[in-house]
DNA sequence: GCAAATATAATAGTATTACTATCAAATAAA
DNA sequence: TTTATTTGATAGTAATACTATTATATTTGC
């Protein structure tokens, strides 16, 4: 067993994947091949053969591509909240809380030693390119019964109690953040793709400075 | 002719579809097969038979799913700016055409009748619901120098301009309203399907507070 | 240590999708 | 009215997204 383990839904696969060693080698072989190629460009059969075994066996752990891609991408936030959780222990304010927890949504992440059989740096680009994928589709009200977004949706409330901290009477924290997180992904997507569509070129440090300001001056108190 | 023509870039089709009545057909019925069945399970052949024509015709006006997707899209941002020029001819005050630009993108769509062909309630809930679709793939690159997203990124920097009349010193205007736009969009969809994600409950006057807040309180000079 | 249960590998097969190609009939343009 | 262009009808192909089956390992419980 891990020294960490960041728990995901049980709806979010078939048999779970952290328990053996192929659905290990299928997390991190399919994390690696979904960034190279796209989502779009993986099958479960490409999946096999890069973890040589079969079709079949990946079938055995989860249902389908979508799904799979909704446990990554669940599990790469819910790490983020215990990175966060364990960063803020160090912090005493709710703004530089708030400040810390752009950063971690933007700064490019290490491997975790802890967790040899995710590369968190490879997810991150992942989650980047494809998060929005998991509820743009018509099954979103069912996947949302079964819990596939929980992870996003505590994190988005997570912070929002931070910015109530700083101002009990803002009225929109959910949505600030559920905002915040998503720019977070799509201004470091921008950058790289589209740069016409942000003022950060390739540069981390404008984006965090761009939505630390954007967050701040929405909370006050005016 | 249209009274009105929206111009999409060549790129984005293999025969213009405005040109032709089965060109028209096809534009008015694959806005309401998407929006109501969702991108991914539509397919030409379907298209082919809500037209009551074929497969190969629809194949004939578009090159695949994807490009007739981001024709579409880049018609409504295309179409959007248009009527942001015309009201906009009525405002005196940089901060009011920007509030107006936001209600714009968040409330609900009347026809225009000058353009019979194209439901353009029912395509803005399509843009809502597929958008990011058209720029998350690992395409991305070559569709962008083909001019994928030109209406996107025009729309983009006419509301950038408009932020630095408001305050010249304004850093961050590219990334500001590709995030105001990205989030008027998510948070319609968020109220509806996943309401922990915002503060809106179905409401839309509260979308459009949000996002006109965040706006200027992030332009203001302080 | 052995029987029973479980996990995996190898293979086959099906329906659907995303196209490409062909050709004749209809329509429009010169 | 000849010629070109557009459409309709049909066929075919490779790839995808699965489901099913069976033999062989491997693990676990007793």
């Amino acid at each position: 067993m891990n020294a960490l383990n960041i728990s995901v839904s049980a709806k979010l696969y078939n048999k779970n994947p952290e328990e053996t060693d192929l659905g290990k080698r299928i997390l991190s072989k399919s994390i690696e091949l979904m960034e190279e190629m796209g989502y779009e460009h993986v099958t479960f059969k490409k999946i096999g053969l890069a973890i040589e075994s079969t079709e079949a066996s990946v079938y055995r752990y989860f249902q389908n591509k979508h799904q799979l891609l909704a446990y990554l991408i669940n599990w790469y936030w819910g790490w983020l909240e215990v990175k966060m959780a364990q960063e803020f222990m160090m912090l005493n304010s709710a703004e530089d809380k708030l400040k810390r927890a752009v950063e971690l949504l933007v700064l490019p992440m290490d491997e975790d030693e802890r967790i040899p059989h995710i590369d968190e740096g490879t997810l991150q680009r992942l989650v980047v390119a494809e998060y929005p994928k998991i509820y743009l589709t018509k099954e979103v009200d069912a996947e949302n019964e079964e819990g596939y977004f929980l992870s996003y949706k505590r994190l988005c409330d997570t912070l929002g109690i931070l910015a109530l901290q700083i101002n009990p009477d803002y009225k929109y924290p959910h949505s600030l953040f559920s905002t915040v997180i998503s720019a977070a992904q799509s201004q470091q997507f921008f950058t790289e793709h589209l740069p016409r569509l942000s003022d950060a070129a390739n540069d981390r440090r404008a984006i965090i400075e761009f939505l630390t300001e954007m967050t701040l001056n929405s909370i006050q108190k005016r």
